[in-house]
DNA sequence: GGCGGCGTGCAACACGATTTGCACAATTTC
DNA sequence: GAAATTGTGCAAATCGTGTTGCACGCCGCC
């Protein structure tokens, strides 16, 4: 064992170290107590000098918080929640509290039920929650909210929580904007390739849609590039006739632009293409996707913020939900609606 | 009050209930010894419908074992760290690990500092650690190191730290490798966008491409496809003479295809140009990045692994570093050279 | 019937940091 | 000069769990 584990040094071996008591030693460093400043030099030295750090257990157990919040994610290698992961890691850190990230595999439940033990062991004193799928009130999350527990969800809203504050983007108007800059382009047959039914922005982004195509047909994909390409090849078997294609995700909508390309077909001349979210690949692919930017880094911060105030607060009752604004960027997947195709 | 947060139970309060003594109820969640199943039921009962979960701090406190680890990695938001984040979670979690992220803004001296703390609190058993820049001498993570604390290097090989294990790519032949290729298609002036001189990986790719061209020109970014972008501004702006294009990472690879295609030249025809990782932008853009693929999920797995085999053996001497194989994969970006240049 | 062994349970201590009550000295105040 | 105040430090209790030493009752064995 030339390479054993070194074992930290604790405040007794401190205090002895400087020949006084352990009291003095936890004074000089909480300040919660005049000592001697003679003394406390002499103390702040040795500790200096031993690399000495409190240990955060025995701390935690004493007084009973953490300073650890979790960030529930359902793939950590994600960009899109790789961005909120940053925010709320910036907002933690500013408020000096560590950060335990989980990724729930898409909410695989096991992990997911090992994830909020680390609220009941109180290894972690609050959560932010991001949802990939929809709720289902048998969920664990259910029991968890409903005992008053210090949550916050982020990126998505759920309506079977009622007293769990929530930061979400504002939808509904950057679907409707986006709705609108098709109608202006004077697209009239427009098709949705939709994100998981239950979930809230889903709904959100394919009513916002509807607003301007209120037919619109719409199919379910999983929010994957897969997913948007197979959508996309169901539609062409059937010979459907549309000039655009709203995907609720940036990725759902590359992935069918790769399946429209394969079928022959022209994006914008043919089909106009839209996305939402502005993840990093949508200005690289060309033509640069034109899309609706969420600040996932804000929802992030924002997430981080309303935890940590509840928590600073003692209760998470009267914390109000954030929607943040969206923003329409327009790229090249968009343009005018083909001659032939209105005439159809 | 009506909202505050819940106090979690102790096993003081189940024993009671369960009219035992502590004792027993440690017992029976352990096994440690025999517990009569009678009364072992009883207290399983009572633990499973007040929801009670054994404290971990205290837990930690008294066994010495938090069973967590930590990774550090310089942004999570990064597509290409989140892939190994998610890696090492998958790691921990088959071993029963929590995992703590730290995100350390490329290397903040003081976010640095207060994620190695963790590891001297003891709030982490051990740490995963990806740098992004070189390493100096004077960096907190020597020192930490240099106590035979439980570090293993993910991605990057660091020569002053020797007893530290890794696991990195063969960064090498993977350069060699597209060095060949390019090579075979007849080019003879490349160029190379490296990555930061003091890191290891760069130095190796950096050898491996040399290897069929020799005196390449070699020029340094940081990673980011801004850099990328503006590298190939100042090649441009000096009428450098090149058929391929080297770029020590994906991202800059893609953000020199932006600056190339902007000044009229065409990918592959004019200028081949080959990254480095195989991110999923590689896929996406068009044409297709040729690139080596590094398998960024294993590295993180491996690393998780060889950390947690340290720590069960209780030592970290005698681990092995890891150094995965890598994959060219040929797409769209490289082509045959031009005539003209070869001329030149 | 005495003895050892086994099953079962309890009281008490340990882990490391914080906090409270108390003691002792030096200083100030009336 | 006695009393009150302030500064300084220690011993001991506390947080919630895990572990150890010990006790009690029951069985079987000689």
């Amino acid at each position: 064992m030339t390479d054993a584990i070194p074992k930290p040094w604790t405040m007794q071996q401190i205090a002895a170290a400087a020949g006084v008591s352990v009291t003095t030693v936890s004074h000089t460093l909480s300040g919660k107590r005049p000592v001697n400043p003679e003394t406390a030099l002499r103390i702040r030295r040795i500790i200096e000098e031993f690399g000495y750090v409190p240990d955060a257990g025995a701390r935690r157990l004493k007084s009973g918080r953490s300073r650890m919040i979790g960030l529930a994610v359902p793939d950590i290698s994600h960009w899109y929640f790789g961005r909120i992961a940053r925010g709320v890691e910036e907002m933690a850190n500013e408020a000096d509290y560590g950060l335990i990230i989980c990724s729930t595999s898409n909410s695989d439940p096991r992990r997911e039920k090992r994830y909020f033990n680390l609220l009941r062991t109180r290894s972690i004193e609050g959560l932010v929650y991001t949802a990939s799928r929809e709720i289902s009130p048998t969920d664990e999350l259910m029991k968890i909210s409903a005992s008053a527990s210090p949550i916050v969800l982020a990126d998505e809203d759920i309506a079977e929580l009622p007293g769990v504050p929530s930061v979400t983007s504002t939808n509904l108007s950057g679907a409707q904007e986006l709705g609108r800059h098709l109608r202006e382009l004077g697209h009239t047959r427009a098709v949705i390739i939709a994100g998981f039914a239950g979930l809230h922005s889903t709904v959100q982004r394919v009513a916002g849609i509807r607003e301007s195509f209120p037919n619109a047909l719409a199919l379910h994909g999983d929010f994957e590039m897969q997913s948007g390409y197979e959508l996309v090849s169901d539609l062409l078997a059937h010979e459907t006739k549309f000039t655009a294609l709203f995907a609720c995700n940036d990725i759902m909508a590359i992935g069918a632009m790769r399946r429209l390309r394969e079928e022959g077909l022209r994006v914008p001349e043919d089909v106009s293409v839209v996305g939402f979210d502005d993840v990093d690949m949508a200005s690289v692919v060309t033509p640069g996707l034109t899309t609706v930017r969420q600040d996932m880094l804000e929802i992030g911060r924002r997430s981080a913020q309303l935890l940590i105030a509840g928590l600073e607060a003692g209760s998470m009752a009267g914390l109000e939900s954030v929607s943040l604004p969206v923003q329409l960027i327009i790229r090249g997947t968009t343009g005018p609606a083909p001659r032939f195709a209105t005439a159809v």
